[in-house]
DNA sequence: GGGGATATGTGGTTAGACCACAAACGTGAT
DNA sequence: ATCACGTTTGTGGTCTAACCACATATCCCC
C-alpha cells in the first residue's frame, strides 16, 4: 500500500470513530506525517484526493479559515467529480433532461409528504418569491428546491445522484437564460409550478405530483431554447400512459 | 491558481485537443514538471487527483504496464468517488435495489435494439456459460452485462451511474452469495434470466424488457437473503400496472 | 491603553536525492 | 548463432530540508 493511500485509510479511519467530525479540522500536514511515519509529501497527495473528492477543504494562514477543515456531507463525494466530468466533456442535454425526468418524478413519486425535507423545500420557495431576487440566486434556490424534493424519498442514492446534477445543471441553465425573451415571465411561472408540485406532493398524490414534475421540467428545457430536446420527456419517463 | 491545478488544466486541455487518447501515456513526470515550470511534487498531487477519480493509473518500471496511462472513459470519474463515498458509508441495500431497478428497468425500456452494447452483452453471456467459472468471475461478468444493457439505451449519464453502481454491487453480492443454500442453481437461474431478458430487449419489446429486468434484480436480492426488502422491485419502479 | 513590530503556525512550493521495479540492452560463454 | 546473465535506462514512489505567503496571536515600546 502506498504512503499517500495509508493517510487515506487513517483519516477514512479517524472519520469512522468519529474523532473527526464534520466541521471540525485535521491535524495539521506535519503533524499527521509524523504521526504514521510518513513524509509530508504523501499526506499532501492524499489531502488533495479528499480535497478533489469534496470531503476537505484547505487554507492558509491563522484562524477559522485556515487549516484543512472536513466538509463532507456523506453525498459531497459524487459532487467533485461530476463538476469534473462535466468540465471535460459535455454531456447531451438531452440525457441531462432524461436523467433528471427520471429520478425527480420517481422521488416525488415515493415522497414521504411529512418528510422534514418537504418543510426545506417550502422554506426555499418562500426564499424564491422575494422581489428584486438576482437571477443567479433563483436559480441556485430553484436547484436546491428540486434537489430537496429529491431527498424527501428517502432514498440515500437518489437523493444524491440529484446533488451531483445540481450543480452542473446550473452551468447549463445560466446558459440558458440568455436565450430565453422574457425571464421574468419565465420566473413566475416556475414559481407557480414549484407551488404546484409542492401542494400536490403534501396533499399524498403521488402519480399527479410524478407527472407534474416531469411536465415541469419538460417545459423548463423546451421554452430554454433546446430545439434538439423534441420526445416529451413525461412520455420518456412514463411511457405507459 | 495552485500548481497542481495549473497541471489539472493542462492535463485536461491535452485530452481536449486530442493529444492524449484513452489507452496512451502520459509524458514522465519530470517532464510535465518541466514543461509547465512546476515542481514534481505538484504534478504528482495533480495525478493523484485524475487517479482517485479513475482517470489515469500509475504504474512503476517500464513496458505497457508502466507509466501513467489515461484510462477515463467519459463514465470513469464517477467511480472512484463512489467507492470510497461506500466504504465509509454504508447504502441501505433497499436504496441499491431501488436505484438499481429504476436506472435498468428504463434502460432497457429505451434500449436501441441495434447498438453494439448489445453485441457485447451477448458476448458476456456466451462468457457466463463457461464450465467450471469462479464465482467471484461469474458476479463481474453479470455485472457487466447489466453495465452493457444500460448502455444501449444511449444515456451516457444513465450509462455512468450504473457503471458507477457496478463495483458497488460486487461488494455486497459476494456477502450475499454466502447465504444461499445453492449457489450453482442460482447461477443457473440467472443465466437463464439473462438469456430471457436479452432476447427481448433484441426483439425490441420495451415494456416486457422492463418488467423482466425489475422482476430479476427483485428476486437476486430477495432469495440471496435480505429479509428487509420486501416490496416488489417491479413495483417500486412502475408502480402504476 | 494603543499600536506597531515580532513570533507562531498553517498550507503552498520547490530542489534534490534515493529507492524499487521492469523492460531493454550488451556482453559474454557455450 | 544462440542463450543466459548482468548492466543500463527510465519509470513511479518516497523522503528530507528548506523556503515562501499568509493570517492570527503575542509582546513590547510609546
Amino acid at each position: 500500500m502506498r504512503a499517500h493511500e495509508v493517510v487515506l485509510g487513517w483519516v477514512e479511519h479517524e472519520i469512522a470513530e468519529g474523532r473527526i467530525l464534520i466541521g471540525q479540522r485535521l491535524p495539521a500536514e506535519r503533524t499527521i506525517a509524523d504521526q504514521l511515519r510518513v513524509s509530508r509529501t504523501s499526506v499532501r497527495e492524499a489531502i488533495r484526493v479528499l480535497e478533489a473528492m469534496g470531503m476537505v477543504r484547505s487554507g492558509v494562514g491563522s484562524g477559522p479559515e485556515a487549516g484543512t477543515l472536513l466538509i463532507a456531507d456523506p453525498s459531497a463525494p459524487f459532487t467533485a467529480a461530476m463538476r469534473l466530468h462535466f468540465a471535460t466533456s459535455h454531456l447531451p442535454v438531452d440525457d441531462i433532461v432524461q436523467t433528471r425526468t427520471l429520478l425527480e418524478s420517481w422521488a416525488v413519486e415515493h415522497a414521504d409528504s411529512s418528510s422534514p425535507f418537504l418543510k426545506s423545500a417550502a422554506l426555499l420557495l418562500d426564499a424564491m418569491d422575494e422581489p428584486g431576487l438576482e437571477t443567479e440566486c433563483f436559480l441556485q434556490l430553484d436547484a436546491e428546491f428540486h434537489v430537496a424534493l429529491s431527498q424527501a424519498a428517502g432514498n440515500v442514492l437518489i437523493s444524491t445522484m440529484m446533488g451531483a446534477l445540481r450543480d452542473s445543471i446550473e452551468h447549463y441553465t445560466l446558459d440558458m437564460i440568455g436565450n430565453l425573451p422574457d425571464w421574468s415571465a419565465m420566473a413566475m411561472r416556475l414559481r407557480a409550478e414549484h407551488r404546484q408540485i409542492y401542494d400536490v406532493v403534501l396533499s399524498g398524490d403521488p402519480v399527479e405530483a410524478s407527472a407534474l414534475v416531469a411536465a415541469h421540467i419538460e417545459g423548463y428545457y423546451r421554452e430554454a431554447g433546446f430545439p434538439s430536446y423534441q420526445k416529451s420527456a413525461a412520455e420518456l419517463a412514463r411511457p405507459r400512459p
